[in-house]
DNA sequence: CGTAAAACTTAATGTAGGTCAAGAAATTAC
DNA sequence: GTAATTTCTTGACCTACATTAAGTTTTACG
């Protein structure tokens, strides 16, 4: 049950209270959306930090080209929000779409900034897997600027091997920037190395 | 002076009473790097954040082909870490070196964790200024996966205006991912654009 | 179901940016 | 102040990946 996902996620981290549980999951909103329906849209203003507990979202920009990036994913147990939109109550550059029918915890800006000063642990929680979301964006940096898309495409496949049946191919080729044109070539090279 | 500057860029976040700052001030080890000298070099645990109070350094990693990729710059007023490694104490692939003679304060992250717990004042600073790294780096994939060389070079100028004149073009190069001679090629293309 | 849309593949050609090499200019350091 | 080192530039050639286009397979959904 949806709960038990987020307080366990949670409780990884930081020890909570029955009372602090409680209190936490009050300030939750559940929503679902179907598929393709979009969460945010560019030039929206972010309002909540979302908490994916079925289905999948995918966070992606579109160029000046109209070609969509895809800056995240989100499967089962994983935080997404514009970050900059919502940090910053201005209008941000992210789409959030979900891929698939998912349902959604979504916690707003102003409860999360309360629940800050209530409950300091909360911040600790925040703060932890913050960090580590910007440990897994500098590597993915360094990946881009210094390996081969195949090499990329490895370290995806052994960071998110759950994700490489269900999402779209299309979409991981834009995750680690290539076309899908480009991937679908990539692929077909790596199964005649494979047989050898 | 140098504690002016750090206490500064706290209370820009969170208000601190001139004990606090004080206690702040005490965790602090005062080092100086001699132009060229490592801070940090990849294999090795990071024990501190750093703090720079003048100079200039750069966070880079090196590819299995000896070529070098900037994750960073830390001008004067800047953090910097091996945040992989400085969360998990196991060693890291990040080299951290002084581009001119620089000077620094260090904190160790044992007294980092300790500061959480005696002032949340302190983990709200660093959540905060995490959250605000976290939105850079971000974008500046979003950059990598869908400008151009020129057009990632017009963004370094406007967010680090100052770091053009001090900093060595190949590593300004590196930062936006084109070798130096590319690089050199390309600010040639600009000039003679500019003079239409 | 059936059919429309979306996703995937393959091929031909194009290009942004890399590599290698070698000389010129600028910094550094003794 | 000058030799040594590093940085920058320029030229010829190269390659990973993009683009365009067309056909095929899979999936969605009325």
């Amino acid at each position: 049950m949806s709960a038990n996902l987020i307080i366990d996620s949670i409780t990884r981290h930081v020890q909570l209270s029955a009372d602090e549980q409680q209190h936490f999951l009050s300030l939750l909103k559940p929503k679902t959306y179907k598929r393709k329906q979009f969460v945010l849209q560019d030039g929206q203003v972010c309002k909540y930090s979302t908490f994916v507990t079925s289905g999948c979202l995918r966070g992606f920009t579109v160029d000046q080209n109209g070609f969509e990036h895809v800056l995240n994913f989100a499967p089962v147990g994983w935080w997404i929000a514009d970050m900059y939109s919502l940090l910053t109550q201005k209008p941000g550059i992210l789409n959030i779409e979900a891929l698939e029918d998912t349902e959604v915890l979504l916690l707003s800006k102003a409860d999360q900034e309360k629940l800050y000063h209530e409950i300091p642990k909360f911040e600790r929680f925040f703060r932890i897997i913050t960090e580590n979301s910007l440990v897994s964006f500098q590597q993915r940096l360094i990946d881009n600027l210094s390996l081969t898309a195949e090499e990329r495409y490895h370290n995806f496949c052994r960071r998110y091997p759950t994700l490489i049946y269900t999402l779209p191919k299309k979409q991981i080729a834009s995750y680690i920037g290539v076309t899908p044109e480009f991937f679908s070539r990539m692929q077909h090279k790596m199964l005649l190395k494979d047989k050898k």
